[in-house]
DNA sequence: GTCTATATCCTGATAGAC
DNA sequence: GTCTATCAGGATATAGAC
């Protein structure tokens, strides 16, 4: 029920060098991850480079200094999760040591963990639309993932390990709709541990929610 | 594993009475639902009121003439969907002859059909952020829902019916962000029917995908 | 690296003709 | 009930001083 964990490691997630200096002083990597959580608490859309800058105690123009437009801090806001993620996944799916259950078993645990660890990243990336270039290069990253879930899926129903009474894709879309909901609620601070939430949903997932 | 539907009734979701002239003659209904589904595709923030506009072949003013803003627009966007869902989850949380297990399967089959007959309406109102009053009072009505749901797992933890290894609250999220994870990917035409997919997600989120 | 302007375009919304 | 024309405010982005 709680399988090795194979999350990636954390470059500096909150706040890396700040100080030094009296006031503002943002580094491109703070300045990103505050923008992220901006973005996901109002919505990509609906937030103003105003909105970031004010939100940061700086001006717009100073934002402009570190990245050249909106939708390039977009960009790098999603991509940290999304390459964690990919190489999580990845990683699982060629463990030629477990069978295809147990990898997607391992899968799903390593995805929450990340998800959990990247929250503000990758659920930015499960709100594109494909608005702009920058949002469909995402969709298109995000879709290369699923696609080795439903192998893994796929694997594991052809190995008699998992249910063959409905459409594996749909299987698979209910499975990690389930994973990335945790987005929908997870905020810092939630007093349930990552690793608690991680056996959580594998439990969930694999057994079901019946005694 | 096919419990009794439940669902809503329909009102008309698609093409009411269109016709009779040549082109637009948008009754307020068919407008309202054809903005929803814009809405749905750029993101209610990413859409402006232009090209909801050139969307449904006509102009700004045009729309203006049935709905007084954007806002309301969104507002009545969202009505419909909610409506159904709260009806639904009453209903089935005051049937005395079910165990509150029982309940809570009903619950979520007849979820899964309102959330399929009124997808983009329900879309919408799950991606409410809270940035206007409307969203506030979107996320108001969400919340007393899902206040019922939670009432009903506890229910049915205290009765033995479901696992209570892990906080209830956490049970709860998981199994209805399974359920409305349905929304990010089911379109009109999906190749499954909506009976099947309720099925597939009860099946899944009471017992499991293992084989 | 950050500031105070400012340019340019887009957005929600309205007036008034047909 | 829909159109053309228009307004006032807000959006992204830049120029140039410190």
């Amino acid at each position: 029920m709680s399988p090795a964990p194979a999350a990636a490691p954390a470059p500096g997630a909150d706040s890396p060098k700040r100080g030094r200096r009296g006031r503002p002083g943002y580094d491109r990597e703070t300045l990103i991850n505050r923008a992220t959580e901006v973005f996901v608490a109002r919505g990509y859309d609906g937030t103003s480079m105003d909105t970031v800058a004010r939100e940061l105690g700086i001006t717009k123009s100073a934002i402009y200094h570190h990245v050249k437009s909106k939708e390039e801090l977009l960009r790098l806001a999603i991509a940290r999760g999304t390459d964690a993620l990919d190489s999580a996944v990845e990683a699982e799916s060629h463990r030629t040591d477990l069978t295809a259950l147990e990898q997607l078993r391992h899968a799903v645990h390593a995805s929450v963990l990340i998800l959990i660890e990247y929250h503000h990243s990758v659920t930015l990336l499960l709100r594109v639309r494909g608005n702009s270039e920058v949002e469909r290069a995402a969709l298109e990253q995000r879709r290369r993932i699923d696609e080795k879930i439903r192998a893994l899926v796929a694997a594991a129903i052809a190995e008699g390990g998992v249910r063959a009474d409905f459409p594996p894709g749909l299987i698979t879309r209910l499975l990690f709709g389930m994973v990335n909901s945790i987005t929908e609620w997870y905020r810092t601070g939630y007093p349930v541990s990552p690793e608690t939430i991680a056996d959580a949903v594998t439990a969930m997932a694999f057994s079901g929610l019946e005694a």
